[in-house]
DNA sequence: CTGTGAAATTGCAATGGATGAAAGTAGACA
DNA sequence: TGTCTACTTTCATCCATTGCAATTTCACAG
């Protein structure tokens, strides 16, 4: 891979680096519609201008990392194991995302805490909500191709498009209405765990009896737990 | 309900319309970034100031009749049938939705005309394509709160937002999947069918041998369209 | 070293969306 | 007819975002 970054690289490295860390810091001490880009870049020592040539907006500092672990993803795709089943690729790209994530994301910063706060913020701010919408949206375009493409002939675009909106659908929701009632942790990945089983069984697996046993995640709780209804 | 609705408030409605007709218009014309409000409220010889009286943004003018189609949505949940499996309900809610929405669904406008125009403006406007998208959500999240309602005791809360985000999330991508393809109407169609299925009979229904009966919807091709993979 | 070209940064001006405040205007209503 | 109130208009201002031209800073060949 690349010998020497070179100066220039590393000092580009070191802004970039600069102006995610004074944003978020910004962000979560005085909120987000309250810092201005001109504070973020002032706090850096860099004209306002040059903000705008790290990144397309604002709001864009905040999702700094998406595209590494979006790769990651895609790399877990294309590398699908010969035989295996979609929704069994589905699960483990889910997984290793997760582990990926929780690993070291980009190459610094304490994820786990900072994960979570990012993850307040957002959902707290209306135009980062769009913006992680909007991202979550191409993402999912893009996991569709890489799909459609790790299975050649066996699944056509309408399918894979089908399969990872479902997927990702159901996730999202359900880890957001978790969140919503500050439900801790282990909660909400039960529950993340929940609506994985109901995509995976459909619909219909909603209807059944309810104590149908559905696990389909290794550790999963069973599908089980009645939250407060 | 209210019998006169008095001249002042006949004025606001005409200002209204007046303002949605002009900027749809005017999008169509000259494109959404290059109209600019101002030119929108000169249209209808109004102020700038009062634009943003009647709509919270630029953006959502295109989206003003969405409220009246999430509540029809939200009415027939409500009104879920007793003993109606949760499946059949989300089915009827899609199909009298879309009934809805083809009828009229504000009360003007030539419905299927210009929802194709404006879908296409939507899908080619990135600021239009995330409010879309953060709409979309919210109205996700009341449809799992009035599902909830619906099944108290039957659907937790978890549940009820899985369902909706997987059944909301296979349709979306199937349907835009197919447009972007310029798949004519039927056909698209057909994908949103089969999306559908593919929802209720779960992301394992893919790994089955193909040609397997699947249909859930009266009138489904089958769910054996194989587009070009 | 040193000149030279490419890449990055900066300053500056302008556009346009969005909001707050004060003042004006016109229906609603007694 | 004369208020009361809702809706508009003006006016001022903030701030994100972008284009442009000038300037600075590396990378690199000679």
């Amino acid at each position: 891979m690349g010998a020497a970054p070179g100066l220039r690289e590393r000092k580009k490295l070191r802004t970039r680096r600069a102006l995610i860390e004074a944003a978020l810091r910004l962000f979560q001490e005085n909120g987000f519609e309250e810092t201005t880009v001109a504070e973020i870049a002032a706090d850096v020592d860099v004209s306002t201008r040059t903000f705008f040539s790290y990144f397309a907006s604002k709001e864009d500092v905040v999702f700094f990392d998406t595209r590494s672990r979006v790769d990651h993803a895609l790399a877990v795709i294309a590398d699908r194991r010969p035989g295996e089943p979609v929704v069994e690729l589905l699960l483990r790209v889910a997984e290793t995302t997760l582990a990926f994530t929780l690993d070291d994301a980009d190459g610094s910063e304490p994820a786990l805490e900072m994960s979570s706060a990012r993850t307040n913020l957002i959902m707290s701010v209306p135009a980062l909500q769009a913006r992680a919408l909007h991202l979550l949206f191409d993402v999912q375009r893009e996991l569709a191709q890489g799909l459609r493409r790790a299975y050649p002939g066996e699944l056509d675009p309408i399918e894979a498009a089908a399969a990872v909106g479902m997927f990702v659908g159901a996730v999202k929701m359900a880890a957001i209405t978790s969140r919503e009632r500050d439900d801790p942790p282990m909660v909400t990945w039960d529950a993340v765990r929940r609506s994985v089983d109901i995509a995976v069984n459909g619909l219909r697996s909603l209807d059944r009896a309810p104590g149908d046993a559905a696990g389909s995640w290794p550790g999963s709780a069973g599908g089980q737990n009645a939250t407060k209804a």
